[in-house]
RNA sequence: GGGGCUGUAGCUCAGUUGGUUAGAGCUGGGAACUCAUAAUUCCUAGGUCGCGGGUUCAAGUCCUGCCAGCCCUACCA
């Protein structure tokens, strides 16, 4: 039975360019979607930009430009980024369109008259020369409980949380001004008032994985929902609002409702119906987010939907973050690439097939190890996908495909069998699963080929019609990976199909072979990716991140610091925390330190742990400071080392310091503050 | 501190309602083959299934207590 889908993945933010992080929604989704299509059903992929908001405000102020022509510009870079990963919207709109203004309004007035909108008088921090409230990221200032300088408007780094309000010498982040204190009124929805409505939803719905749903219930549902503030005074990159003028909407009240506007422009331009994909209850709505927004997708969103009288989704597919070597994504190691980066150096396929093989249905965050991508890509689809196709290639241009499909050991009837589970992996989102099950198949076809040894048939003349149907079997083998793989890997799908001259459009073609054709000349699918690739990719993107952080003068300065040092030693193998606790380093405070007449390069040095706890160390920095500078300052040693005998009596532990020796050795020194016989961490 | 998830071969993971000698791919070792992108095929090595208790005729699988890692929270949304 045909079904009709509806579905979304979360709106781009106008504010940068689109990062491999990014691309783990945009294809999970357009997986999801191409899926739906080859089997059959009626789905549409909607997405915009997500225009609206202070941060675009001020950067295009920064620009000097409007905000209408840097949203311009960045929703074609989106598309195009999009468009290089062979991500396939119906349609890609913004939220700062005519329809999604309208639309607005409708929600607004569901709201006003459901009597969920109230005002309140809100104190926020205000940027007098640059005139614009401030948002709490856009404030720095002292830590209001340990005196740190320079943190973020909400916590700091001592791990204490407060309101802008209560820093220190607060400073603008936009201007350097500092700010003052303002009211302005403000417009807020009662969620509590909907509290019994998302109870119920979020419990019995079906619609959010048990995780998510018992995280709302046992945070927020729990108590009394707060009022969502949905207003910001002017100066504001938005929508005013129709009956609060000087009042806009909150980016986040228009994002969501982007969704239906986007698709109200694909209606106008396929003369279709919104109410049909929007208010109806024959079609599904899903929509595929990140963990960050769940919180306006579980219940503001739902709240608003069906407050307005839209279908609430059938599914809300959440996702967890990516990382990459195990770690978070970060500009300074290079490995938040930037989609485009990534195109320049490696095939986009390569990074669909890796997303594909490590997701999975639930909200856990996932990991792009360099060598783990390289090793699964080539081995899977290059070493058994592709090759299946490349082996036979040459033979089969010459003899075509026999007329009845030959005895393969069924081989392909267990392929075609397997459809089925295939498909519900990938109808679950499970598709690490569903490239398990393809890459079992693919694993039972290659020995097919290897067992038969058409190259010996090929240099006999009377065993031509074997050879067919040897390259029959491997090409219909070939094929059927294809025809599953191709919501993953269209492109893939693509070079089949014309191989064979019969382009793939339906997931039924994997369950009958194709027979009695010709065969186009094969042409290579895909290269294998080369691990130098990544590396210069990375490279790229460090260089990259560099040049943006000076462009936009808010990074931290560069310095020129020179790789000798670590080229003279290079860094040691990876070690356990446990490894490193066995170093027991101490803040110790030198109190005596004298020459050894005797030594070349010894101090005698006499260190305090406070108390009467005293390390007698000899330290290899005779040449480097004079024993009168040393005393009393602070130093770091190592405090478990075993002692050791030497010449001029027992060394005790060892004083912390680079460089390479001589005159060049630097004694690691404490901040102010710290005491003798602290614990290095 | 609270909540959730995970812990199976060197690596990435599968192990359905508890049931015979715990599996796959990659990597490693050996061999074969040459159609194919140093691809492929065959053989082989490698695991006290995090640790300790318990239930059971039987536990990787259920219960419980620890330990480790990750994620979310910490009165912000």
């Amino acid at each position: 039975m045909s079904r009709r889908l509806l579905v979304t993945a979360a709106l781009p933010y106008a504010n940068g360019p689109i990062h491999i992080g990014h691309l783990v929604e945009y294809l999970q989704t357009d997986i999801w979607v191409r899926f739906q299509k080859l089997r059959g059903h009626r789905c549409l992929y909607i997405c915009a930009d997500d225009t609206h908001g202070t941060a675009i405000m001020i950067r295009a102020r920064k620009e000097g430009r409007s905000e209408l022509d840097l949203i311009a510009e960045m929703s074609e870079s989106h598309q195009r980024d999009f468009a290089g990963f062979g991500i396939e919207f119906d349609h890609y709109g913004s939220t700062h369109s005519d329809e999604n203004q309208a639309i607005c309004g409708e929600f607004w007035q569901a709201l006003r008259s459901q009597d969920l909108v109230v005002e309140r008088i809100v104190q926020q921090l205000f940027d007098p020369e640059a005139e614009t409230f401030l948002a709490d990221r856009f404030v720095r200032g002292t830590c209001p409980k340990c005196g740190r300088t320079d943190q973020a408007g909400d916590n700091c780094t001592c791990g204490h949380t407060y309101a802008p309000t209560d820093l220190i010498d607060p400073i603008s982040t936009l201007s350097g001004a500092t700010p003052v204190l303002k009211e302005a009124p403000h417009l807020f929805v009662q969620l509590e008032k909907l509290h019994g409505f998302l109870q119920e939803w979020v419990a019995t719905s079906g619609a959010l994985q048990s995780e998510t749903a018992n995280y709302l219930q046992g945070h927020f549902l729990a108590e009394e929902l707060r009022d969502w503030d949905v207003s910001r005074p002017a100066p504001y990159f938005g929508f005013e609002i129709p009956d609060s003028p000087g009042n806009y909407w909150y980016v986040w009240f228009d994002a969501p409702i982007g969704y239906i506007a986007s698709t109200q422009q694909w209606c106008q331009r396929n003369g279709e119906q919104l109410a049909d994909w929007w208010k109806s209850d024959d079609c599904e709505v899903h929509h595929f987010i990140g963990k960050d927004i769940t919180y306006f997708h579980t219940l503001f969103w739902p709240g608003m939907l069906k407050t307005a009288g839209y279908s609430l989704p059938t599914k809300v597919h959440i996702h967890g973050f990516l990382n990459v070597n195990g770690t978070k994504m970060s500009k300074r190691d290079g490995t938040l690439v930037k989609a485009e980066t990534f195109l320049k150096h490696v095939d986009p396929k390569a990074l669909r097939y890796f997303y594909a093989s490590k997701l999975s249905s639930r909200v856990e965050d996932l990991d792009l190890s360099i060598s783990e991508f390289v090793d699964k890509v080539n081995s899977d689809l290059v070493g058994k996908v592709v090759n299946l196709a490349s082996r036979v290639g040459k033979f089969a241009h010459r003899t075509g495909l026999s007329d009845s499909y030959p005895e393969d050991g069924g081989l392909f009837a267990k392929a075609a069998a397997q459809g089925e589970a295939i498909a519900e992996a990938y109808e679950q989102c499970e598709y690490a699963r569903a490239m398990r099950l393809i890459m079992e198949l693919a694993d039972a076809a290659n020995p097919f080929v290897e067992h038969a040894r058409p190259w010996e048939m090929n240099k006999d003349e009377s065993r031509q019609d074997e050879l067919r149907d040897v390259c029959t079997v491997a090409l219909n083998l070939f094929r059927q990976l294809a025809v599953y793989l191709a919501p993953v890997l269209p492109s893939l799908a693509d070079s089949c199909g014309e191989l064979l001259g019969d382009k793939l459009v339906s997931w039924d073609q994997s369950q009958t072979p194709l027979v009695g054709s010709s065969v186009g000349k094969f042409t290579r699918m895909m290269d294998r990716v080369q691990i130098e690739d990544l590396e210069k990719m990375i490279e790229e993107s460090k260089v990259e991140a560099a040049a943006d952080a000076e462009a936009t003068g808010l990074a931290t300065p560069t310095f020129q610091d020179s790789d000798q040092p670590l080229k003279d030693e290079p860094l040691a193998d990876e070690i356990t925390i446990d490894d490193f606790m066995k170093v027991d380093l101490r803040v110790a405070r030198v109190i005596t330190a004298e020459q050894v007449p005797e030594a070349n390069k010894l101090l005698k040095l006499t260190l305090g742990l406070g108390g009467d706890e005293t390390r007698q160390v000899f330290a290899g920095i005779k040449a480097a400071y004079d024993p009168d500078q040393l005393v009393g300052r602070m130093v770091v040693m190592v405090a478990n080392l075993k002692p050791r005998k030497m010449r001029f009596g027992m060394s005790e532990g060892m004083v912390a310091a680079s460089g390479p020796g001589g005159a060049d050795v630097f004694i690691l020194s404490v901040d102010e503050g710290a005491l003798p016989g602290q614990r290095v961490h």
